[in-house]
DNA sequence: AAAACTACTGAACAGTGTTTAGTTAAATCG
DNA sequence: CGATTTAACTAAACACTGTTCAGTAGTTTT
């Protein structure tokens, strides 16, 4: 069997990166394989290798669409928002909601411990860089005077915090979201730390 | 070959457990794998499995040493801490500087989904609940009037902070540490978040 | 019509965790 | 002490994994 020309080179990757996100909706990403994708579209695994380099570059293309999806969904909720901090929480709930909606992407999406891929492509951390920065956006738009520095660390000790809160509503972590909604726990985290931040602009610098 | 008898059935899980805690401390967990320890130990990949009952009850044994140690160092830090927010402090420096100092154990020890194992035995659990506890006791000496639903939510809110700081230092996360101490990080997370909790026993459970 | 190119695959390779049959040494028993 | 049971250990096979490569069969170009 040789050049049967079914489907053209894009048509194939869509095809591929559209059962594995099919396949991770339902199951976890350990669960899957490149045999199994290349035996659920009707090819060769060979195929996919050359189509996609390999099969860690196959995972890699899947969560740029999830990454961007993400993105879409948060730019759109974020985009009118008039207040930074409802823009915040907007940013959260999506993300927590986004991570309990479709876990195995989401997890296999922020551990990109693939294989040990020696770098994650520069389009790839860009995409994430895209997400990230639509914190930072909203914080720096919260006061006017804030060190630069300070909405740095702000930024990314909410995304820290977030990331977090959405890893136990995965089910990835090891302490169980159980009895305390991840919406409460958002709530509490950035109500009261963005309350303390804005009130006092040099405490988490001054006291190290 | 067969009935050596070298080692009791104890040491030989010393040694295995050794070996992988020492190849952790150098490589990543995805570059181990049971035939690797076998040969490390000088015993059959059969042997290790009939001594652990798989390969991912190996991994499961090391990283309840690794919740063991990681217990042990937060708990001497804290035993004799009067203030509360200082204990608080201490505990997430200590697992800020194990996830920085040993990567590649911290992050197999959090990250459960080795295969997947039904459920994690009770007994690993319970390490972890033990290691989780510290957070939730230092919280409740804060202050005197706080509701338990209170203490619930902001231990795992402190919880979760801490574990995604640490996943930036431990590199596994996608926005790098670079130019952000994760000590800063703690600080800012710490200081603000306490200080609004500690004056506002209402606010993170009427704003939902 | 011949040559070049391109799409695709079967088979092999080296690796993985796990199962099983079998071998050998130690311990137990008659 | 000799026979038998028991326990320790392993080699080999199994079913997987991702990747490489030679080779085949259509399509396009010359």
């Amino acid at each position: 069997m040789a050049r049967r020309n079914d489907h053209s080179k894009d048509e194939l990757q869509r095809l591929a990166l559209a059962t594995v996100k099919d396949f991770l909706n339902l199951y976890p990403s350990q669960d899957l394989s490149l045999r199994k994708v290349a035996k659920l579209i009707g090819y060769s695994p060979a195929t996919i290798i050359n189509c996609f380099g390999s099969y860690g570059d196959l995972l890699l293309a899947a969560n740029a669409e999830t990454l961007d999806e993400l993105h879409l969904l948060s730019n759109v909720a974020v985009r009118e928002e008039v207040y930074p901090q409802v823009a915040l929480r907007k940013l959260a709930r999506i993300q927590l909601g986004f991570a309990r909606k479709y876990p195995h992407r989401w997890q296999l999406a922020f551990e990109h411990r693939i294989p040990v891929h020696k770098a994650l492509p520069e389009w790839h951390q860009m995409r994430i860089d895209r997400l990230f920065a639509l914190f930072t956006e909203q914080l720096s738009r919260i006061e006017g005077r804030k060190k630069l520095q300070d909405i740095h660390i702000a930024s990314r000790v909410i995304w820290a915090g977030v990331h977090g809160i959405c890893l136990l509503a995965a089910g990835g972590g090891v302490i169980s979201e159980k009895h305390t909604s991840g919406e409460q726990m958002i709530d509490s985290l950035l109500d009261n730390y963005l309350k303390s931040w804005v009130s006092n602009g040099q405490l988490s610098t001054t006291t190290s």
